[in-house]
DNA sequence: TCAAAAGTGTTAAGTTTACACCCATGA
DNA sequence: TCATGGGTGTAAACTTAACACTTTTGA
């Protein structure tokens, strides 16, 4: 006890960047603020860490609050410790991206904090350095989803072949041939069909698959060599 | 002011992953603590962030302490905030690691904070979750390494082809090709020969190359698509 | 003269890309 | 019956991986 007593101590924030896909492209759950500071400005939505909460449950609350839901795919992208990244007291921030299906989203939540959906290519001026904080977060899912499947929380637990494709895409910002990424998807054991038919998106019908988490760590496992 | 009034302030901690490559393999700088808290116990070389000072900048002020170089390459690796990660106080740490050359560090300052370079397959105990960081900051490294040329902080301004492959061998801790990897690096015009010869390690003598960092940003504007 | 590290090409295997048509169905 | 999205294979280009011998020179 009491060895850094000599050490200032900072307030310590966390921001989140909720991404989810929407018409084909990437959106981000961004908030107008209808409260102080910075009223009426756009921001990503943030809190702050708690006495006797950990910074990661900081995030999932913040999340909670916004969306009402518990289970959301949450991952850090790196802390920002710039000394006047916010010019009202010394903030240490911690940004968190999250992946959600659009469709889990709690309307009525996301009026009563005046949040939006917007479309990654038509950001508006954000404050302090959430702009910065959104292009590292980007940068972190692309890398994260060509090594591990995180793209699949971006939609619901079944999807078609065409849904997972337009989500890489939006991911990726391209377009991708459809047999090739047929072929590539149909070498993945964890993507496997449920047997059950998506008639909601054309009249003959495409097949359902789902994600299979265990079937993904066990490859995992024997993919160390 | 005064928005964030209510909110607790928590001590912000950064922790330093020093690598170097020795002998052919990786290596990092930890310090024996000669101080409390945790005195005798093995750790990675931290300290806290002043006031004033951004955190980045408590990174290189800790880097400047430990090892006497201010121009040694840093990253951040990512943020630490469990609630009970260290048991004297409310700490969030922000861990960066760093890459240096080991012939440039000044061993006087090392011997005054007790700091050895330990190789990655040998690490002792570590204190609170240094063990944790450890392993983020190798996978960042690796990630990042794969991308864009850091291993070259790890080497000496002129090095020979034959080191330049045992860096890398060292920190993807696989074996490569003599063959393959030439002609690999033959296609970066950003590794260009010097026209000296190093002696030291041959007979014959080994062609000198550097690093054009200029090169390879020329080459990075290009590659955007 | 010989030990020790430097240097050098070719071929096979595997991966990635480009490309166009038929199918099933509800409106 | 026809418009709409679903579904399927093959060949060329490119990339990666495997492999062994000759050169130089200081001790």
């Amino acid at each position: 006890m009491g060895y850094y007593e000599r050490h200032p101590k900072f307030l310590v924030a966390v921001d989140c960047i909720i991404f989810g896909v929407q018409d084909g492209s990437l959106k981000l759950l961004l908030i107008q603020r209808n409260f102080q500071p910075e009223m009426g400005r756009w921001s990503i939505m943030g809190g702050f860490t708690r006495e006797g909460e950990s910074v990661d449950d900081a995030a999932r609350r913040v999340l909670v609050d916004l969306t009402g839901l518990d289970n959301v795919f949450i991952e850090q992208v790196k802390a920002y410790g710039r000394v006047d990244r916010e010019p009202y007291d010394r903030v240490v921030s911690v940004a968190y991206y999250a992946l959600m299906n659009v469709k889990d989203y709690d309307v009525s939540l996301g009026e009563k904090h005046n949040a939006h959906w917007v479309d990654i290519h038509e950001l508006p001026e954000l404050i302090f350095d959430h702009g910065e904080m959104i292009g590292d977060a980007l940068r972190k899912i692309r890398q994260e989803a060509s090594a591990r499947p995180v793209a699949f929380n971006l939609l619901p637990p079944e999807f078609t072949l065409t849904q997972l494709q337009k989500v890489l895409e939006a991911i990726y910002d391209g377009k991708y041939d459809k047999r090739n990424f047929r072929k590539k998807v149909a070498l993945l054991p964890y993507v496997e069909p449920t047997g059950r038919v998506d008639k909601s998106e054309s009249k003959r019908g495409a097949a359902l698959f789902r994600f299979n988490e265990k079937k993904f760590e066990k490859e995992r496992e024997h993919k160390i060599f």
